[in-house]
This record gives C-alpha cells, sequence and structure tokens, in this order.
DNA sequence: ATGGATTTGTGCGTATGTATT
DNA sequence: TAATACATACGCACAAATCCA
C-alpha cells in the first residue's frame, strides 16, 4: 500500500508478553513484504528503538522466529528471512485438492488421520438434508504439499449409502476417488461459509502450528450436478501458509 | 460438532500469560457457540478445573473479558454472556454493501474515513491493468451495521476517469450509487482472494477491535460487464463479528 | 594485514509481572 | 492476604564474528 506509515505498536500488561507481540509485529511485517526474501532484518539495536524495548526482548522475539523455522541469525552479519510464500487455494464449483494446487507445489497427498460412525449433529444434519440423529460417516483428513500440513478438514456423508468409505479413502488417498466407487463421478460445490479464529489445540497438532496461529475456516456443501447433498465439511487452512484464490462456483 | 471432546489445552512458557490464554479460550467457546447468549458460564472453580489453573488465574481471565465488553459478572449469581452472533456477509458476482446484509440488520451504511490521489503500487497497478505509478485515487471506507464497524476497505479507480468519487461518495454514501454517476451502472467481481491476519495497528483503531483480534481480508477487482477494471479493493472484516458467504460468482 | 565499525552472542544484577500455595 | 517461585523486561558491559576502508 503506498503511503503507509509505520504503525506497530506495543502494549503492555495485556497479557502477551512483549518478545511475543514483536515477534508477532515482525511475522505480520513479513507477510506484508516488508522484508524481501533472504533479506537481512533491521539489526537488533534498531528493532529495539523502533518499538521502544530493551534489546534483549528484540533478541527473545528473534529467538522465538529462529524456533519456529521463520528466522536465521548469524553473528556479526545479521538476521535472515526464511519464510516461503503462501499457497493460493482455489475454491470454485469443481475444486479438487490435487488439481488446484498443480504448478505451485511439487508433491501434495492427503491423509485420513480418522474416521467414525456418529449421529448427525444439528448442522450436519441440515447440511446432507437427513434428519438430526441419522447415523453419518465422519472422516478427518489432513492435505500436505511438499511436506507440510495446508488443510486439515472433517467431512461427513450419509452412512448408509458410502458404507466403508473410510477404507476406501485410505486406499486411494482421494475425496474424489473414494467417491467414484460409490457411483458420484461428479459433484458441485453448493454453499460454503468462510470465517477466521484462532486454531485450537487440536488445530495446532494437526497442522503443526504456533499458539495464536490462524485457521481460515471453509463450511461447505457439496452436491451431485441434480442437487442432491452428498458431503458435508468443515476445513481449516493456516492462515500463514495458505489463501482462498475465488474462482467462478 | 457431534461427539467432539474437550481439546482445549493452555500452555505455558508461550508468551502468553495464561489468564490471557482462557480468556481467548472463552471466547472461542463462545464463538462456537458452547454457551447460548445471555447464559451463564460454569463456576469459576470449574472453569479452572477444566484449564488445570488457579482459579485466582480464571478470575483474571474474566475480568480481562468483562473489561472488553464479552462478559458481565454479578456477584452471588454467575458471570454471563454478552456477546452477539455474526453477520453473515455474501460475497458474490454482484455482491453490494447496502444489499447483501438486508434482514440481518435494521441499519446500515458507509462511511468514508480518507481520500487521497497517489501513483499506483504495483499491486493496485496490475489488478487495474494500468502501468506502475499512473495517478489513482484511493478511498477508505468504513461499513457500520447497528452501530457496529463491520468492515473496512480501500479501494482504488483509476484517478483520470473517476476525478471527484470522493466528493461523490461522500455525498452518496454508497460505492454503487457513486459509480453510477460516472456511468457504470453494472459492475462484476473479477477476481477475490482471501486470507486472515491479525488485525494491525490501524485495523484495531478503524475497527474497535481488542489487540490480537483476526480480520478477514478479501482482495478484490471489479469489473464491468465488458471486462474492464474499475477498481481494486483491499477489504477487512473483523472475524468476530463478520462471516463471508459465498455465492455463485 | 590492520583497525574500526557493525552486528549478534553472552553474562549478570535488578525490578516487575504472573501463578501457585 | 501473604509468601514463594518463576517468567519477563531492563540496563550495562563485553566477547565473537563479519565487513570494509
Amino acid at each position: 500500500m503506498a503511503g503507509q506509515q509505520r504503525a506497530d505498536s506495543i502494549e503492555r500488561r495485556s497479557g502477551v508478553s512483549l518478545w511475543r507481540q514483536i515477534a508477532d509485529q515482525v511475522l505480520h511485517s513479513i507477510a506484508a513484504g516488508d522484508f524481501a526474501e533472504n533479506a537481512a532484518l533491521p539489526p537488533e539495536v534498531a528493532l529495539a528503538e523502533r518499538y521502544g524495548v530493551n534489546r534483549h526482548t528484540v533478541r527473545s522475539a528473534i529467538a522465538a522466529l529462529v524456533q519456529e523455522g521463520v528466522l536465521r541469525a548469524e553473528q556479526g552479519r545479521g538476521t535472515f528471512v526464511l519464510s516461503r510464500k503462501r499457497l493460493s487455494y482455489p475454491i470454485g464449483a469443481r475444486t479438487r485438492f490435487s488439481t488446484g494446487l498443480q504448478g505451485q507445489t511439487s508433491e501434495r497427498h492427503i491423509v485420513l488421520l480418522a474416521s467414525a460412525i456418529e449421529p448427525a449433529s444439528q448442522r450436519v444434519a441440515e447440511g446432507l438434508g437427513l434428519a438430526k440423529g441419522t447415523e453419518v460417516i465422519r472422516l478427518e483428513t489432513r492435505g500436505e504439499a511438499d511436506g507440510r500440513p495446508v488443510s486439515r478438514a472433517a467431512s461427513w456423508y450419509e452412512a448408509k449409502r458410502f458404507a466403508g468409505i473410510d477404507a476406501v479413502m485410505t486406499e486411494t488417498g482421494s475425496i474424489t476417488a473414494s467417491l467414484k466407487r460409490f457411483g458420484i463421478d461428479d459433484y458441485l460445490r453448493q454453499s460454503t461459509v468462510l470465517s477466521a479464529r484462532h486454531a485450537d489445540a487440536t488445530d495446532l497438532a494437526a497442522l503443526n502450528l504456533q499458539p495464536g496461529a490462524i485457521v481460515l475456516v471453509a463450511v461447505a456443501v457439496n452436491v451431485t450436478p441434480d442437487g442432491r447433498p452428498i458431503q458435508f465439511s468443515e476445513t481449516r487452512f493456516p492462515a500463514e501458509r495458505v489463501e482462498l484464490k475465488l474462482s467462478a462456483l
């Protein structure tokens, strides 16, 4: 953004330590493109002065980011940015995990983390057009690209119609391929609601995130071309690694 | 979500004090609908046990949320939730601020916060199909619904073609109406990229948020029906107050 | 090769904030 | 409310690595 002056501000007694706030500011600056990749950060004394804190405090922030794999510090030379670009994840009527990321990553796949049969909750039942309490299968999956987790999804299917989809999913490693086994050759995104929130403890573990990380949440209903709901899903994307690109719905 | 066990976990030495973490967890629980509106929170001793901390620590968390206007504590009765539901903001080919929120709010309008003429930055120039450095007008606006800020947008227009749009905007209070004055009867969303991040200092001020709040960021290019770019925009939505509902693009 | 400037790394004493008992 | 332990933040000083004139 042109003509934007520095608006960093550090707040004391906020419940968040100064070093953590500074670390977050630095992450934000990197994301905003203030530092080119592999470029040097301003020296510790400069950062300390900019944020109005002691150099030790800045050092704590840098140490945390080094630990998180964002920065690399070299004695006598400086501190350097290691971070990578965000993946651009397409969201459209026919988005499929593997096809959408072509060209951005060399390797991508989905792992099945868990599955269970359970009675449909209110919102799952509504999404799938079933009565509340109808048995549904829940699949918990994680999408990875170049070895990094980029999505975590819970998806629900009517248990009667898709019995054994968990085993098929393990075998094929693809939702699209699994649905084909059940006679679903094509499906469309009927509705999608997006929100964002802090990652909860399960997100942190499944997506390998640091406390305080943000997840984008997409709740979607997928239907067959003739409009029958087949899947209700809630997908969480780590906001620091993924952006969502809307295409024709 | 059915059958979901409690997964809250508190981390020590993370740079975020325990009371702040617990406050965030409570916010999260409220957002997830664990407590009905105006319902009582579990008593302090129960919360202390759930999170594995001392009751003093829980009290600090509650005090902070009372301070932030999220909870109300009454001696001898309990602690109660004050927060409201999130607005569902439609994102589609023809989304307009005022029309999309009908039925959810009784009052809504846009305020022009600032405007400026400036040379187009790289990304603005790309979005509008102009040469970098071409003069553009930037409008900074805030959307409000029922007196609460629900969006903050920066939008750019070619200065030559839309000279004086800032004054028109002040007069009409509507982007759509302002563009009509310049002969634009219809426009479409050509591309949209969504991401999420922590609110920066300017977001906190403009949207009246607490430090650590999350904003959903939508970067969009709007075009005339024949495909000419007329507007490049970056809109920030406070994630705690707004969700985005995708409709046909 | 030398010296000075710059930058990160380390040590220590003190004060304050946080959390438990 | 008080005592205790630990984390956070500061100030000062100096060491070690790097860079450049």
